[in-house]
DNA sequence: CGGAGTGCCCGG
DNA sequence: CCGGGCACTCCG
């Protein structure tokens, strides 16, 4: 599973634009926009939930960043009593040594982590709060699963089918970097988890996606495509 | 002191001009320009920096109203502290009691407010914080200040006629109305000040000026021209 | 008159 | 104190 960056999932046709501003006192500053469809430049979150309407729930969109906010997911269930689950929510044993260091102009470490505004850290292995969690369509039928491709390997304890499809599915939405799986191997994962989980990364091993891999997922699109017109002519 | 209303104090030559849009999404929003003596169109207020050099200071000048903003000076003040003068900055003991309406549709005399942007409002008797303060020219000479007439009256707590001369400076530079002077009686003003004084008037009693002043007045200008022609021709 | 680019208020 | 949001300026 290899990719170049993508631009974080905007619905296509939207463009998204950041500007830094040149000069003035606010020089440095950079302002988003957000080109929609028809051309329209929108210039701030408020601007944009006006243009879409109320049918689409930005309470967790980030306008800077243009991608989900994992946390304020978290946020929202947080106060939805009948989301809250069973479980512990600190991490303790996960804690790492720490080395703070106050009032250094710069330190290395510190301005690497500048890259953009961060997420704030979240829960290892937070897919299996969602164990036994299955959506509904309004007609309360259970939307249906996928199935994974054979070597399709997940790493992490007791992973279901849902978890893993859960993770890759935070990836693909949350990140902007390629989506290749876990580098490390299974092992160390399990034995420590917080060191070696790349959080940015679902939990699957790293997949080798061959040409041919390729040329046969490309065979299967072109197929579905025929029968769908074929089935389009009939009707 | 009667008078029309002024164009609030261009130099000599230059004129100032207000067009409303007609048509698109700014309608009815006005676009201010300004004509050079020579003729030149100036559309910002950049431009007009520009047109006048580095000698004149444009800070405090407001373009789209064509007047010099009195809070503007203050602001600049603010941050030289040779400037600050040793009194409090606050007139809390003037604080007057207030009634607040919330969600009513257009209060009247909101909309009354509206009538163009308004200032900040300034310190009550502001001018006595200058007290005591001489302009000087470049060879630190005192520039000389000017009599009163008898029948020109200040109303305030121990004005001076400097004071009185700022006051009716500062209403000369920053209105367009006629200035008139303080219509409240003097008792009510010095009993009642944040309630009776006008601020955009001066510190002096309403003057009756006859048509019998105003002739003197002309008879005295043309006497001041004929003196200076005099002295010219002799040079 | 439009629109990019900046100033600046106000709410959190 | 910071940043989002929008008003405004200025020039094409």
């Amino acid at each position: 599973m290899e990719g170049k960056r993508r631009e974080g999932g905007l619905p296509p046709g939207w463009r998204r634009e950041e500007v830094v501003r040149k000069s003035g006192l606010s020089a440095g500053k950079t302002d988003v926009y957000y080109y929609s469809p028809d051309g329209k430049k929108i210039r701030s979150k408020p601007q944009l939930a006006r243009a879409l309407g109320d049918a689409v729930e930005l309470s967790a969109f980030d306008f800077r960043t243009g991608r989900v906010n994992f946390n304020a997911c978290r946020k929202r269930l947080r106060h939805d009593t009948s989301l809250i689950l069973p479980i512990r929510q600190t991490a303790s044993i996960f804690k790492q040594p720490v080395t703070l260091i106050r009032n250094r102009p710069e330190s290395k470490t510190k301005s690497e982590l500048k890259h953009g505004p961060q997420d704030q850290p979240r829960q290892l292995f937070w897919e299996k709060r969602l164990q036994g969690l299955k959506p509904f369509d309004n007609s309360e039928e259970v939307i249906q699963s996928m199935d994974l491709p054979r070597n399709m390997q997940g790493v992490g304890p007791n992973l279901s089918t849902e978890n893993i499809l859960q993770s890759i599915s935070a990836a693909l939405h949350l990140g902007t970097l390629p989506v290749t799986g876990q580098l490390a191997s299974k092992g160390s994962i399990l034995k420590n988890p917080g060191v070696n989980i790349d959080a940015n990364q679902p939990l699957i091993q790293q997949m080798l996606i061959s040409d041919e891999d390729i040329r046969r997922q490309e065979m299967n699109v072109r197929q579905a495509r025929r029968n769908l017109q074929e089935a389009m002519l009939k009707a």
